[in-house]
DNA sequence: GTCTATATAGTGATAGAC
DNA sequence: GTCTATCACTATATAGAC
């Protein structure tokens, strides 16, 4: 059905814009002109701006919950998939430093708005903390778990704020290696103490 | 003269604005409101939203130039100055909960629509980490002074945008306690060393 | 210095033809 | 399902009276 398919077209575009500009500062003009139809059109598929907000946060929560499935399937430790997750900040370097990390920027200007979708969108965060939390605790970290799964999240949004505002890729690198040592550690300290 | 009393009265509602609600999300009217003042009358202290905006940016830079300064003349070591910036996510947690910082949400969205006064904001930034790296420099880490003041400004920023998504307290105090250990740990490092 | 009135452009949203 | 035309509203910004 190419129904469907205009529709996916729209939610795309709208992710990438409400990455790249802001929810606040993306207008449906600006999502139309991207997916090249008219602004009617586009109320055909998404009557209000809050419905497609919705749509694109659904988008990015199943987009996010494929990568970590991904990372789950892969033969190795609870480390190496966390130092998957600590190696984003590399990976998407380029975009980071030009627009941040798309789940913090969008929870903090929702938060900011008080919008009825923030806690939806807080989702987003509290899937990564669930999931580290349970790398943490195959790891062994029984009851630290979720203190490092928040740690580890803390310090990858600190990153991306300091890499959007200084464009500095040493620092980057080099937080990385720190916090690798710092998770190198705590996995010897709770192999150790079994 | 009552004429610059309204300027000053004016920055100041928008300080707070910019900060609760975001630049973009703040407009004339809700400034002018703020201030009980028509928005003709607005347009005579300002032209443009931009000078606002540049007005807002220096008042917080010179807020945070008077505060550093206040911290460098109390007695006490580097190491405390130090634990003073750590300790304003503490000291400031109601709000942080609710709008974020007030440095890092303003950088994050000006670099976001890359408006023309983004490198003005990252200013504010700049502040933090070259205060922190003479903080470090005076407490004997020499040729790691800069990363060190990066890496407690990352933590910062971390934790906010945390603090703004989950409001969790406890975590909070958890990161304090971590990195003042760091910093502890740190400092006798460097001064063992001298 | 402060006000009211207004110009202009853009916003989210709707109606109805094809 | 897609379009054009249009609505009501709000935004920044200006002109001119007081």
């Amino acid at each position: 059905m190419p129904g469907k398919e205009t529709r996916r077209l729209i939610v795309e575009a709208a992710d990438e814009l409400f990455y790249e500009r802001g929810f606040g500062e993306t207008s449906f003009a600006d999502i139309a002109a991207a997916v090249k139809i008219s602004r009617g059109n586009f109320y055909y598929h998404f009557k209000t701006k809050d419905e497609i907000l919705e749509a694109v946060i659904e988008k990015r929560l199943l987009d996010r919950i494929a990568m970590l499935e991904r990372w789950d399937e892969i033969r190795g430790s609870p480390e190496d998939r966390i130092v998957c997750f600590i190696k984003i900040v590399i990976t998407n370097q380029t975009k980071i430093m030009a627009y941040g990390c798309p789940v913090g920027t969008l929870t903090a200007e929702l938060a900011k708005i008080d919008h009825p979708a923030s806690s939806r969108a807080n989702e987003i965060m509290a899937l990564f903390r669930d999931w580290l939390t349970r790398q943490f605790e195959v790891l062994g970290c029984k009851d630290k778990a979720e203190d490092h799964a928040l740690h580890v999240l803390s310090w990858s949004q600190g990153v991306a704020t300091l890499a959007q505002a200084f464009k500095d890729e040493a620092f980057v690198t080099r937080e990385v290696e720190n916090i690798v040592a710092w998770l190198d550690l705590n996995a010897r300290l709770a192999t150790s103490s079994r």
